[in-house]
DNA sequence: TGGAAATACGTGAACGTTCACGTGCTGCAT
DNA sequence: ATGCAGCACGTGAACGTTCACGTATTTCCA
């Protein structure tokens, strides 16, 4: 058996280490550290010495406790190889370094993981949690307990924050869209996902049904792969689609994909819309019409929210705490 | 002038007040909290019961102050918006999550931070730090004291635990491909940032020297637009130009617009060779071709080697701290 | 009915900082 | 000589937990 060297785990240098070191006291040491006035130039540099030499840095946890909390705020991801999600989250950790609080993320994509694994291992380490949870809201805010909790894209809204979008109207934006380019058929691809899929897709049947439009409906998991692989059996299926709504862009890079693979001239044969907006709508060919959200605006509403909460202005639960975002149509060659 | 009513800044519940309202004391009322025996079953009822009412939830710092740090690694990451961060950021967080820490991000992009802002502001709250760091490791690593240090992507390792890529390899690699697709005026399009371009550009120029090869040089910005912009002009000047290697896939994705803006067909006129391999790369047309990184894996690299640098299994700036990855050509359509 | 063991709780100390003071010393004007 | 200001530094207390004990009260068997 070859050493089971466990390394050093000598017990981290303190601020009396130091002390003692120099042969001064705690206070000094401290003068030193945060450049405070009342010391000498030559002990600060001798202390400020030391202390590299000793390997000493302050305990976060002792500086916590006794200046009070430097926020910090969880964020919890469902996937963030998802490209929808790193345009959002950057602008959360933009705008919260603003504010000079920090951003500890989870990303509960991998593994077995539900949204409400992410809030029970962010919930100690945190002030205030932003996320996109599938799961029940209420759940989590019962779990951060007074804190501020945000919640992005469910469908009502219980005691916690909640950003969530107006998919009745980017559903008629989209179907308009489509009937004005002479669509037919029109189809929707849907995510099998719990919370905002069901939303949007009873969005888009709802405002199918008022337009008088006969929609066929289409699943697949949140990938441009499987929504490759759904595309390509609904048109084995639906021969005559030339209409295409898809749940995200990610989504929708799959589809065109699948419609080159089957022939399919996009926009001619078949328009292509995507939702959400990220950047690589702009990247694939044809380039692809969708539904944008400003993912900059919904992050720093998301921020923007927990900064209410948390200082009262705005009460959880209560109307100001609930905020509707709408999508916007931008055209470009897909449909 | 409305109230400028700054909202419940009142204090925190403590354990004592829980404590007091239960009629118990502090020890009980940790009984309660943390599910520890010692306790009637009624009375932690009881406790939990009045802790939520009172919106109480311990405080971190003194939790731990008293336990020993909960481990939590900062991450420097240049700009989340950029495909190729993503992918690596979510497996340092699996990564780090399996081993029980928590991650801190900052993205450093916006704004005018370099990565030593990043540094400064990570400092005090981790207890290690990753990251795609264009400036000095070692700098870095003074910052952070003893605490470890893993800098990606960085020429030379000082002080701090380094991963880095073995860019004359995949230059080669790019370059035969080239070669052998007939390729005879090849260009090299570069970012202009400041440790890795530089290196990345050395080590083609190098491998193209090495293979009589005579290389025409762009820069860019690194997105995709920038490339666009880029690669037109760079078709302008030289007109002849039938393979192209650029710095990374999304800077690629660009290029491929900018041929096809000029009527090149891809890679029949010109063939295209990305580098990283993100997932973009297979959902553009035509599909890129790649010098592909395993991303997970650098993640996990990453976060080993912070690991054993902790643990003291390997010492920082030794021979075992510098870990050099290769990349593989993935070939597709582009090239 | 004695006494040991289990149960349910309470108390001092410690974690590592910073804050709000307090103290000694030097220099300088009166 | 006296007083007073300013500088450089030191000390008790506090932040909110948990740990390692200590102490009543009850239980249960011989």
């Amino acid at each position: 058996m070859t050493s089971s060297y466990s390394g050093p785990q000598v017990r981290r240098a303190t601020i009396l280490d130091v002390a003692a070191a120099a042969g001064v006291s705690r206070q000094t040491v401290t003068r030193a550290m945060n450049d405070m006035p009342g010391i000498s130039a030559s002990t600060r540099e001798r202390v400020q010495q030391l202390a590299a030499e000793l390997g000493y840095s302050p305990s976060r946890f002792a500086k916590g406790l006794v200046q009070g909390a430097r926020t910090s705020l969880g964020l919890a991801i469902p996937d963030l190889t998802n490209p929808y999600f790193p345009a959002f989250a950057s602008s959360v950790v933009e705008e919260a370094t603003q504010r000079g609080w920090n951003v500890v993320v989870d990303d509960f994509g991998h593994g077995s993981g539900s949204g409400l694994d992410a809030v029970a291992r962010l919930g100690p380490q945190v002030d205030a949690l932003v996320g996109y949870l599938g799961a029940s809201s209420s759940e989590a805010q019962s779990m951060m307990g007074r804190r501020p909790v945000v919640v992005l894209d469910y469908p009502s809204g219980q005691s916690a924050g909640l950003i969530s979008f107006d998919y009745a109207y980017a559903a008629q934006l989209a179907l308009e869209r489509l009937k004005s380019a002479r669509c037919r058929r029109i189809a929707y691809l849907d995510a099998d996902l719990e919370g905002p899929a069901t939303t949007r897709g009873l969005a888009v049947a709802a405002a199918a049904a008022g337009a008088g439009i006969q929609l066929t409906v289409g699943q697949s998991a949140d990938s441009a792969h499987a929504a490759r692989e759904a595309v390509r059996s609904l048109l084995a299926d639906e021969g005559g689609i030339d209409g295409l709504l898809v749940f995200n862009d990610l989504m929708a890079a799959g589809a065109l994909k699948a419609l080159r693979d089957a022939g399919r001239r996009v926009p001619e044969d078949c328009a292509v819309i995507g939702m959400d907006g990220i950047p690589l709508g702009e990247l694939v060919t044809p380039e692809l019409t969708t539904l944008s959200l400003d993912l900059r605006a919904v992050g720093r509403a998301a921020v923007d929210l927990v900064d209410n909460l948390m200082s009262g202005r705005i009460q959880a639960g209560s109307r100001d705490s609930e905020l509707v975002l709408k999508h916007q149509l931008v055209l470009r060659q897909s449909a």
